[in-house]
DNA sequence: ACCCTTGTTGATCGCATGATCTTTAAAAAG
DNA sequence: CTTTTTAAAGATCATGCGATCAACAAGGGT
């Protein structure tokens, strides 16, 4: 409105982190925070308000990311990477320890990774903007975690009931799905998601006949 | 970009639908249009391009709707509304039914109106936007099913295992996150749907030592 | 055949957004 | 202290968006 005077042309309002930073910090600073604010506000939030949170102007984020789009190739390389840790493939299959164990252990680590509201958030505002890593990280969680998840579990299973990766996404699913009800539904989670995991996993242990010990 | 003409003022390709509808009609029209739209390209897409697709003008939208936001309601209303069947809570009590059977009725009916691209889709975006009528669903959907699910379930459980909420949302998540994997994420789905709800429930329900003719 | 209501158009406004470019000044180099 | 480099600011452009409004014309009533 008035006199040519954008508020985010105006400097941080806290005195912090003022100018001329290295720009390999200065990058990483900027990527830091457009996880948080596009995670909360969506792949559509604008620059300027970006900026504005940086204390920082408009313009300096071109100065780093040629394009809005580029900027945001940075923000999932930064969620993705690295969420899949390269030893569980290795650990889900160590047959030295009970299966429930394994899975426990894993469920434990890899939720504690996921069920952090930037992360679920950006992970669903990609999805649904169908975004090509979203996609490639769900083909390698099939293949690296829950196709082994299968192997074990056949290994294990007696009785009638043969599992299938159904079953497989059908545990993950029950799982993620406590992360998806708080973080992007907004409802209150379970009070001891460590047990809820476990209740999970144990049902799905049961459904195969597969004992804490097995 | 040349003189004056924007595409979205040409009229329709096809000769559909040409001009002066009954205003019910045409609100019916633009709403379930709009739905769809919606459902692709999210909450934030344009209304030129929604007029596009209805053969219609940009204005002509205003003159059903005062604002965006208003179109947007009519949307959730569309979506959201006579998605919980009322006899549901009924059928789901109904003791001289065995619980499996009552389970799997609800299950298959639900699904069916829920694994579709456009709810879930709708139901993702909104619940991102913080919509409140997203978390009013929910809240509803604990209420009016998954709590007497619970209470079905304790009637009938056995041994030491004693249900909590948090069961029955780990049933419900992993049957919902079947439309999840599909439709946000657009992953290949199950097979057979009905088989992968099915052994959801006998799942749920094994590890209650409820049994199918219970 | 004429009028009158009103659904629909076409043009336009104000503003927000991504992006560009010149200018300023902080910090390193001499 | 002076010069040089370049991170950052400030101004601005082009475009796209939601929204407004006067003008037009389809279709029913008489």
């Amino acid at each position: 409105m008035g006199a040519g005077l954008d508020s985010e042309n105006i400097h941080s309002i806290e005195g912090v982190a003022r100018r001329r930073m290295p720009p390999e910090e200065r990058r990483k600073q900027i990527v830091a925070e457009a996880v948080r604010f596009f995670a909360e506000v969506g792949l559509e939030g604008n620059t300027r308000q970006l900026a504005r949170r940086l204390g920082v102007t408009q313009s300096l984020l071109f100065n780093y990311f040629p394009t809005k789009h580029d900027l945001l190739e940075a923000v999932y390389e930064k969620v993705y990477l690295d969420r899949l840790s390269p030893d569980w493939p290795d650990r889900l299959t160590d047959r030295s320890v009970p299966l429930r164990q394994r899975l426990l252990a894993f469920y434990t680590e890899y939720s504690a990774l996921i069920f952090e509201r930037d992360w679920m958030r950006i992970f669903m505002f990609s999805g649904l903007a169908g975004a090509a890593l979203n996609h490639r990280y769900l083909e390698h969680l099939g293949e690296v975690i829950l196709r082994p998840v299968l192997d074990e579990t056949e290994a294990l299973a007696r009785g009638g009931a043969r599992p299938s990766m159904e079953d497989i996404w059908n545990l993950h699913g029950g799982i993620v799905y406590i992360g998806i009800r708080t973080h992007i539904y907004g409802m209150n989670g379970p009070e001891d998601p460590e047990d809820a995991i476990a209740k999970a996993i144990d049902k799905y242990l049961l459904y195969f006949g597969i004992g804490p010990g097995d």
